[in-house]
DNA sequence: GTCGTTCGGTTGTCCGGACAAAGCATTGAC
DNA sequence: GTCAATGCTTTGTCCGGACAACCGAACGAC
């Protein structure tokens, strides 16, 4: 079952990678089936003219996606289950767009306003100083899934509205040079106030899914804070997570 | 500000994990400050008496927990900001234990029951087989929190309502020698029924948060289904995330 | 037959070195 | 003064090797 397999070492792209991502191709078409071993890594450098260490490190980044497990004395083994993806920060759009839904978006805001003491806290900055809001309606084949308002600090990037409407805000983020880097979530749950019940097209008091994240950069700064709701009976937060050892 | 490591060369802690501990407990302690270069690779392993990939190998475990940047040509910054934990496979007993509420829990239900079509799907054991069952009240500071509903398949480890009284599941598990590997959870909001409002001491049609998961050990086998319903006037979710590159 | 022992196989840890790539500051040309 | 070229620092990648720890299976003693 000699998997087929070979490096390009004029590529430009890290020997370790092209093997990590040939090995989870692999894995993904089935060519490697739940529960294989995958063979010695001693041997497996030696047929690949790669060092072991590179094949280690090849190994390590799918064994940290949870595709794999190593066990001493063993061997690796393909992991046996539905391993899908371990919750990324991805937006909302990103995420109905990969579902085949068909996002869209409208803006119904898009200003600046003075900070409240709730979101001068979230972005740190200071209380009454400048920041973005954006509120936006996010639909799915037409019906309203969510109700979006964000804050932004002033001068990181520019808010089109058009552009908005067209994309997610984290892929904004990230073309305007801005590297995320992890945030603070709180999933809760609550009723719909009358307002927020028309604007979704559900019934007064309707039970809604809530989320606040705050969004930092790599520099530790603050770069977003949003509060959603979600409409319960037509949207949940689906993923997979991984035990850190 | 010559920060004061050393490695114990005698004791079977691994190099690499006890200059990473040393690192994490100084940023958490506050000898290093957000921001600030933690000096380069090659002198820290000089200092140390270490190899460069040993002392490698510990920075690149912080960069994993998002402690810790990389920026080539400058150096390793502390990130700075409030990092905490990053989504763990953790229980909710333990969850509540270590924010100090003091949980409780009640046995309402352990026994065994064939298996319905869903749980049937979600364990892949055979519709109509014995699969353990176990309801349960979980409280804090004597008011109730949640209602957890778990099945588990029979011949795992042996479920002693004691035990789980006084403990959570997941540690029982561990405890039994499984290691978790994995869970897909899936995380929605809807109004209680009659039944769940009353257990729950909460209004009729309150809204509640749900939450589904299903947990594989390392083999990919499923070790448990459960499905939740915590009070969303009392509970919410809350944790942090890491942008994987 | 049962149990402890030994042994081969595999991953875990660690070393020392080498070159490449990227960022930043300084230098130099215009 | 402005801008491009240069050089230094730092991390990224890769190599080849060595020994330790652990697992499982075969072996042998009782």
């Amino acid at each position: 079952m000699s998997l087929q397999l070979s490096v390009d070492r004029s590529s430009p792209v890290p020997l370790y990678f092209q093997l990590s991502q040939q090995l989870e191709a692999a894995i993904e078409h089935g060519a490697l089936t739940p529960g294989s071993l995958l063979g010695n890594e001693i041997e497996l450098a030696a047929r690949l003219g790669l060092s072991r260490p590179t094949v280690r490190q090849a190994i390590q980044s799918l064994v940290d996606k949870g595709l794999l497990v190593r066990r001493r004395g063993v061997g690796t083994q393909v992991v046996h289950s539905q391993v899908k993806r371990p919750l990324e920060l991805s937006s909302l759009y990103d995420d109905l767009e990969a579902a085949g839904q068909r996002p869209e978006t409208r803006v119904l805001l898009n200003t600046t306003v003075p900070a409240s003491a709730e979101v001068a806290a979230a972005l740190a900055v200071a209380e009454g100083g400048e920041v973005h809001r954006i509120e936006r309606l996010r639909l799915a084949h037409g019906e309203p899934m969510a109700a979006l308002c964000n804050y932004i600090p002033t001068g990181l990037l520019d808010l089109d509205s058009p552009q908005l409407e067209s994309t997610g805000l984290y892929r904004l983020m990230r073309s305007a040079g801005i590297t995320l880097h992890s945030a603070r979530q709180t999933i809760g749950a609550r009723s719909a106030t009358p307002e927020e019940a028309e604007r979704l097209t559900e019934p007064d008091g309707a039970p809604l899914l809530t989320m606040q994240r705050t969004t930092f950069d790599d520099t530790g700064r603050a770069v977003e804070y949003g509060t959603h709701v979600y409409r319960a009976s037509r949207y949940s937060f689906d993923f997979q997570l991984l035990v850190r050892a």
